[in-house]
DNA sequence: TCATCGATTCATGCACTATTGAAAAGCATG
DNA sequence: CATGCTTTTCAATAGTGCATGAATCGATGA
């Protein structure tokens, strides 16, 4: 506890884009914005959607954006949001990444230690 | 509606689930257990490895456990914890699982919409 | 039974996060 | 410039989660 805070971790950076993604508006969010694919969705019409406040969900927005899983560019009068899926991706990777590369046995058909990448 | 599970939304479990791994100390755990394989690890063990109280351990496996993330039994004196690795998998295909499905461009090569299963 | 080791439970204090409502800033149109 | 729409900022509150230390429970062996 309380090593060094200078440079993080690797757990520490995803620990952070999970602590962003851990909430229903933010899961809902990120789900919309990867259904909408790169082109993205207004902040306003994602409100609408998710059926929550816009200055709530600019609250969520700013904390998917500061672990990187969101970007926003204006067009116009309206911001467009759109998913990072480079960094959900890489997400995915670290979760399971590491399974069984200390044990004999597998866990699994679909341990990707397991299957070919 | 691909599983019907239950009474709670698909997203509020999903989401249940990143809170419990949305932390330093509980996502090195399941690191750790995912490496050991479906043997599994004692707590002890584990506190050591993470350098972690052993209070402080259990506190953080019972919110893993909570959320169907580890599992445990008993051998002796010492308490064994294991990965749930269809529950990590499964989380894993939520994330990005309605990748890109409004959209006409895909938004990647690695999305999972635009490859085969 | 006593002593020891492993694991858990309990209680307290602290910090952080989410929610809400009102207000303000940025952009477009008449 | 004035108006309307979109989005963001701000402030106050309530709620939740985490860390810490002491005490407890369970199992093992002398």
């Amino acid at each position: 506890m309380a090593h060094g805070c200078g440079s993080q971790n690797s757990d520490d950076i995803v620990a952070r884009k999970l602590t962003a993604l851990a909430h229903p508006v933010r899961l809902a969010t990120i789900r919309q914005l990867a259904a909408a694919g790169p082109t993205g969705l207004a902040a306003g019409r994602l409100a609408e959607r998710l059926d929550v406040a816009p200055n709530a969900l600019t609250f969520h927005l700013q904390k998917l954006a500061a672990a990187g899983l969101v970007e926003s560019h204006r067009e116009g009068q309206f911001v467009y949001y759109r998913a990072e899926f480079d960094a959900l991706l890489a997400l995915t990777d670290h979760l399971v990444g590491a399974c069984c590369s200390e044990a004999e046995e597998s866990c699994g058909p679909r341990c990707p230690t397991s299957r070919d990448r």
